[in-house]
DNA sequence: CCTCCACAGGAAGCGCAGGAGT
DNA sequence: ACTCCTGCGCTTCCTGTGGAGG
């Protein structure tokens, strides 16, 4: 039985043209050649880095916008251009700030950025300015100019401060052969408000800022990259308008935009459908938000989930106007349960409103006069999603 | 008008882990 | 290897408060 329903299912896949072309053209990890509505920001850091081609050292660039306003994307694509102008020679390193255990402190960052000279260094146990030393002495090895890309700047100083950005901006001072340029990108504007003035005016010789996207552009994007990755004639009209609205609505997030598309399209093929449709946005929509919500609580430490768990207790009790003195009875019935450590209800008031960042609940202080004052609990879910999250904490918890 | 409920949410401090300095 | 030092999760203690009921 089993086998004659999947043989169907593969026939249909392989009988029927799929929707798309080729899929990597929607993914953020794709660059493609021609960057719609970003002309004068790749022209500006053409210009900041330019000196380069004459072997002078570039200002550093500080670059800002919000998340998925092409900031990387513009980066990497000017980078690579000049890279090409000196046949090779420009040195760039890139390096993602954000990416835990990988360069999320002093030690590691350095021997990351040590690591892209072909030179390998222990995990642990070097002093950190002997790191600096050796890749001070590594750097000077060659000749010309190095880029250095530290994109999610923001993650670095929260993490380990401003310290490390010093002695990189200051580096070139003692440089004899090569010079270090640094490109920074962020999507905080209000942190460069924190580090010390001498590493911010460094930093920061040179700005770009990088504004939203409005909903004709994204439109304009889509529409390339809906070329690149679908098979002609399989996006209905008004598919790409349609996400360029949801996305528009959410700051411009060119990302999100793109995400969106490509589920649809994946929710079509799903489906059977030979054409994307709009109600497949609609879907691919309700996709996104459950894998992110669902994403948020997997990851969530276990008192967080005990906490979200009560709350959907009550929930399926059909419990009307649920407080924080309900919440935690539960929750203290659960901890019982499954053998965890009950915390105290001052606590357990901030796990709520942590839950309340991530906009799983919604909760806001109500009084009910000679009944106290308390904060009125709802969740803030779907039908579908708190199925889904509920199944995932029924397999954590008794 | 006052009272008093059921908390909100600030302040201080504790214990721990893991990194930095030596 | 060893002490600091710092950040984080958490507790303890605290003061503050909108409004129903007396």
């Amino acid at each position: 039985m089993a086998q004659i329903s999947l043989n169907e299912i593969f026939q249909g896949y392989v009988g029927r043209r799929g929707v798309f072309k080729n899929k990597e053209t929607l993914s953020i990890a794709f660059t493609p050649d021609n960057i719609p509505h970003r002309e004068e920001q790749i022209k500006q850091l053409g210009m900041i880095l330019a000196p380069v081609l004459r072997k002078e050292k570039p200002s550093n660039v500080f670059i800002y916008g919000k998340t998925g306003t092409g900031k990387s994307l513009c980066a990497s694509h000017t980078i690579k251009k000049l890279s090409d102008q000196t046949n090779g020679k420009l040195k760039t390193i890139y390096i993602n700030c954000k990416m835990r255990r990988v360069s999320d402190t002093e030690y590691r960052l350095l021997s990351q950025l040590i690591s892209f000279f072909g030179v390998e260094v222990p995990y642990t146990g070097l002093p950190t300015d002997s790191l600096y030393k050796k890749f001070f002495n590594l750097l000077d090895q060659g000749e010309g100019n190095t880029l250095l890309v530290l994109d999610e700047i923001d993650a670095l100083v929260k993490k380990v401060g401003d310290g490390i950005l010093y002695n990189l901006t200051r580096i070139n001072q003692e440089l004899k052969k090569t010079k270090l340029t640094i490109v920074g990108i962020s999507n905080n504007i209000s942190f460069i408000n924190d580090m010390d003035p001498r590493v911010r005016s460094s930093l920061s010789e040179e700005e770009a800022v990088f504004p939203p996207y409005n909903a004709s552009e994204l439109r304009d994007i889509l529409t390339e990259r809906s070329q690149l990755a679908f098979n002609p004639g399989t996006v209905s009209s008004g598919v790409i308008e349609k996400c360029s609205a949801l996305a528009a609505q959410e700051h411009g997030d060119a990302r999100k935009a793109l995400d969106l598309l490509r589920v649809a399209g994946e929710v079509a093929e799903r489906m059977g459908n030979e054409k994307v449709l709009k109600e497949h946005v609609d879907l691919a929509e309700k996709k996104l938000d459950t894998d992110k919500t669902l994403e948020i609580t997997k990851t969530q430490p276990r008192q967080s989930q005990c906490v979200l768990l009560s709350i959907l207790e009550l929930f399926r009790k059909g419990t009307k106007n649920t407080q924080t003195g309900d919440i935690y009875d539960v929750y203290i019935q659960i901890c019982r349960r499954n053998n965890l450590k009950v915390l105290t209800q001052r606590r357990v008031s901030d796990l709520i409103s942590e839950l309340d960042m991530f906009g799983i609940v919604n909760s806001k202080v109500i009084s009910k006069g000679r009944y106290g004052r308390t904060r009125e609990i709802k969740l803030n879910l779907s039908g579908e999603m708190i199925t889904r999250i509920e199944n995932f904490l029924k397999e954590e918890f008794i």
